[in-house]
DNA sequence: TCAAAAGTGTTAAGTTTACACCCATGA
DNA sequence: TCATGGGTGTAAACTTAACACTTTTGA
């Protein structure tokens, strides 16, 4: 057999990607949500997702589609892993390959999430989805959770500066479970990469909290994370 | 834009999938790999792959290619990842889905893995392999590890009867890194699925060690894991 | 009789959890 | 002046790690 053929008696197949995107805000962790404007499946909720081009690598076409939505470049994205069901898409035979996105809210370009037809929703309030996107936000999740309790992947949820209630909150809706505030600032404080800075943030309450800032310089030197 | 043209317009891709198939003989843990008899990259090392057909799932693809080599079928497989460089499969561009699986050496039929030239070799005696399979392996491995901490899928790789030190010998290799025998030994004692028969060993030791098995059954009830 | 692998407990160190009050401030 | 969120330490429970000798038996 040539070298040719081995590849040519094969079939091809459309390859997508879908973006699970994590926001964070005002205590609540989110999701970007698409209340599809367009076929197929046009009115249900989705992911946001697009099909990999011919001169750019899965990952770079993830990207492509994380910054069509959002404006954003230079995202956190990790992938979840390939969703390959023959009849998963029933308009054609699609294989999908899910990647989970951190980023600020903030930051996200609202005028092209709002021309998306996009939204924040509460991860717990995540309504029915098309094909298998709950699947691979189940998995997104449990991947981010598992990830997020050994590196230091939440801050890029964040603002530049956060207060340790801000982080605690973010914990407690990444693990859906509540931390003990003095244990979770005794970890903290071992952690010298999470730096106390001299500013104050007094959006939150009256007395005002110490706003700190993650040192990634500080972090690589020994690169140990547990919470 | 109707809901035909939202596929057509989008390129299609050769889909493959490529085995991490792990064994675990005399002590130590091994990957089946194949010393290519044919193009591209003849005589080249490799994992043992092949193209996703219309009509199968990805993750039936996996099981298929596994099964062409070692005639197994019910193998433990998970998904690793998608490699989806564009220049990773110098011949045509293909994305490529990596599965690790754990199997019994002995279970697998020897003559299908010597017709496709294929070797069993030591994890840490891995030649130089083709395209990324390399970096596959490096993931496997990662993915592998952590999953064997949490989850019984180490019994996959033995007998159906064993002894505890075939399971301490296998978790060193897993882990690379010695155990302490009474720690060890302490820890399977609290699992109460693995379950001490009246059968004794003669072939690793004179006075005989005794032989246990994994119950499936049990396990289920509490499905608490922890080595 | 001895070499080789099987089998067996205790203690110290480290980690994790539980828990309650004072502080600073703006309204 | 008081309601609100910010900030702080200790002790008990639990988990992990370190460690060495006796047993059995076939050659």
């Amino acid at each position: 057999m040539s070298t040719k053929n081995y590849y040519l008696q094969n079939p091809k197949f459309y390859v997508a990607v879908d973006c699970i995107i994590f926001g964070f805000n005002e205590g609540e962790l989110n999701l970007l949500l698409l209340k599809r404007n367009f076929e197929p499946a046009r009115g249900a909720w989705s992911l946001m997702g697009g099909f990999v081009q011919e001169q750019e690598s899965v990952d770079n076409a993830a990207k492509r589609v994380l910054s069509e939505l959002t404006g954003l470049t230079d995202v956190y994205m990790e992938q979840v892993g390939t969703f390959g069901r023959v009849d998963r898409d029933p308009g054609e035979r699609v294989i999908s390959v899910a990647y989970y996105a951190l980023l600020n809210i903030n930051e996200s370009d609202k005028e092209l999430v709002e021309q998306h037809n996009a939204f924040w929703v509460n991860i717990n309030e995540v309504p029915s989805l098309v094909f298998d996107h709950t699947e691979m936000i189940e998995q997104a999740r449990n991947l981010m959770r598992i990830k997020a309790s050994t590196a230091p992947i939440s801050f890029q949820l964040l603002p530049k500066l956060f207060t340790l209630t801000q982080l605690q909150k973010l914990y407690e809706a990444i693990y859906g479970d509540a931390i003990d505030k003095r244990n979770f600032r005794k970890r903290i404080a071992e952690m010298n990469y999470i730096e106390k800075t001299s500013k104050i943030d007094k959006s939150g309450s009256k007395r005002g909290a110490v706003l700190y800032r993650f040192n990634n310089k500080v972090y690589c030197k020994d690169k140990k994370f547990k919470i």
